[in-house]
DNA sequence: TCAGTGAAAGAAAACGGTTACTATAAAAAC
DNA sequence: GTTTTTATAGTAACCGTTTTCTTTCACTGA
């Protein structure tokens, strides 16, 4: 049952090649008798075009790249998940879609994006693993789309959409300080990606304006796993009075160890998390959370592409999507 | 900074188009001075071939397409992700991959088989959302590399990995009714794909060995979300002495409901609940877990489908993974 | 009547590789 | 010394589309 061609399908009806396709396409003014007979062959032959002929011909497929990062290790990156639901939800109808995860590696990153530019895609979507992305200069020239989500870059002209948490954080700082806390506690992956370094940054600044001092032996990172967070916060449990869990991850495994060393939240323990997703809402009580817009983060990311595919010289924006404090029990 | 193409290589080494390819592929034998000459020109002018180029001369791109249910609703199909990771660590070196969610809709489903075939796809890896998948006939021929995943199919010579959950479940059961409960609610998605089916199937089993009898009052399904666990165990509750809960996602509102309600666990109410993520270790205390190794099955269903790949017509196999019952404290 | 016009459809080139085939010269066999 | 092999590299066909260029033929207007 081998798939037939338009030249199988120019065959049977009786034209030429060019006129089949000129049916398919609507391409030129093909005169009314013909044009049924071709379209009679082509309904019983069931012909679908190759589109890697086509996209040979063009010389591009119509894809859009999209490269996040996983950790295979945690398991809980809701967040990009939802974006790229996002980005699936706004790009589907029009683009084909070719999803690759890095594990955060510089080195994944590139080898994704050089098999990206040899598939000649149409555009790209990328959360970068380091704030300079100068290198996609080797794979792309200089007006091909690029949207960058959830991180600051530079060095490659391309669309930003970030996630902007700097007021939800100083709001959840403002209120455990307001409710007695004196001693702030943060855990977070590690400080080398921009959204890491921001939301710290915010934290430090909400320290300073609520005149609390900055405590570096109160801020711990480590690798964004369910261990490291049980680990560092059996490190810093008995000397804070409140938590700022900037990682999801690592907040589960918080939050079995305040479990396990019954401690109680809020009484003991103001606990605020970084993402809002479904499990929060099961401990008891359900924790206070930090809400991110990563489905409109991604959406947004594949409208702004679609946009600079349709002008691809037009100079790249940076959207700012605001992060929500979503208040329940643990503050 | 057009991309250079084959040719354009041929003629800076002074050399045919056929010399240059056979050069990068080795495939026939090119005296060294030459060789040296078009792989200085290789280097210099960094070419890299066309893979739509490739794709077309050979009429199929290598690609594998995978296609998995994603409910946008509720965000915890990490069961899935495993998968995904498990076959693209298999896969990622030796193909491309092309990643699609269906809605657990079966037009989604077809509509995405269909525009993989048309996209020439080596391989398929899919969750059918149906067991009948003869559909398939339609897009490709009889022997052509599908794997089906996590559910049964029949309709379509293919390759089946499925998690065996029924000694977990068994078991569990076993352990409830030995710690003296004798009303056991069950808590699922919709009994329509195969593996809620066999579920389903083994707990009305386990109680018919144990001499309880089957109370379809304590039996609830519904569309597999937060909310609608929480809403089913609100029904249940009062009830049951203890709660299989066969869907994760429900897993956490039917958590929210107890805790809510102040119901011990395990004294008052026995939980089992199925798939291991990390959040069954928030609880307090940390729930008993079916694990089902997600990772594996994605990984065996890639190695199998390379298998057939290679050997397109041996006969297709059958695979169960046997899921473990993970003991912490709630039953 | 006949060049000019325009509509319709056919013919052919092009996209960038791969590969079967052919050509050439040197080496080997007789 | 002529024929046959072998090593190497070049030529050209081919994959399925799209698109440009030609051709054909009927019709218009002088």
């Amino acid at each position: 049952m081998k798939k037939p061609t338009i030249k199988d399908v120019a065959k049977r009806a009786g034209v030429a090649i060019s006129t089949v396709s000129n049916v398919i396409n609507n391409s030129k003014y093909v005169s009314p008798e013909t044009r049924e007979k071709v379209e009679a062959v082509l309904a019983e032959s069931n012909y679908s075009p190759n589109i890697i002929a086509q996209s040979f011909r063009k010389n591009k497929d119509n894809t859009i790249g999209i490269v996040v990062p996983f950790s295979n290790q945690d398991m809980a990156n809701m967040y990009f998940i939802s974006t790229v639901f996002g980005i699936e939800e706004t790009l589907r109808a029009k683009y084909h879609l070719i999803f690759s995860a890095t594990h955060e590696s510089h080195a994944d990153e590139i080898s994704q994006v050089e098999l990206f530019s040899r598939k000649r895609i149409s555009g790209l979507i990328l959360a970068p693993s380091s704030s300079d992305i100068s290198y996609l200069k080797e794979y792309f020239d200089e007006n091909f789309p690029v949207a960058v989500i959830d991180r600051r870059a530079h060095g490659f002209g391309a669309d930003e959409i970030v996630v902007n948490g700097d007021s939800a954080i100083r709001s959840s700082i403002h209120k455990m300080k307001t409710r007695g806390c004196s001693r702030i506690g943060y855990i977070s992956g590690p400080l080398d990606i921009s959204s890491a370094i921001e939301r710290h940054g915010s934290y430090e600044q909400a320290l300073a304006d609520h005149n609390l001092k900055y405590d570096a032996s109160l801020v711990r990172t480590a690798s964004p796993t369910f261990e490291q967070g049980y680990r560092l916060t059996a490190q810093l449990y008995r000397d804070v009075d409140a938590l700022f869990l900037a990682n999801n991850v690592m907040a589960m495994g918080a939050i079995r160890l305040l479990n396990e060393k019954q401690v109680k939240i809020p009484d003991s323990m103001k606990v605020v998390v970084y993402d809002d997703f479904d499990w929060v809402q099961i401990t008891n009580p359900p924790l206070t959370a930090v809400r991110q817009p990563a489905r409109k983060m991604g959406s947004t990311a594949a409208q702004l592409l679609i946009d600079r595919i349709a002008a691809p010289t037009t100079a790249p924006m940076r959207i700012e999507l605001q992060a929500k404090l979503v208040e329940r029990g643990s503050l």
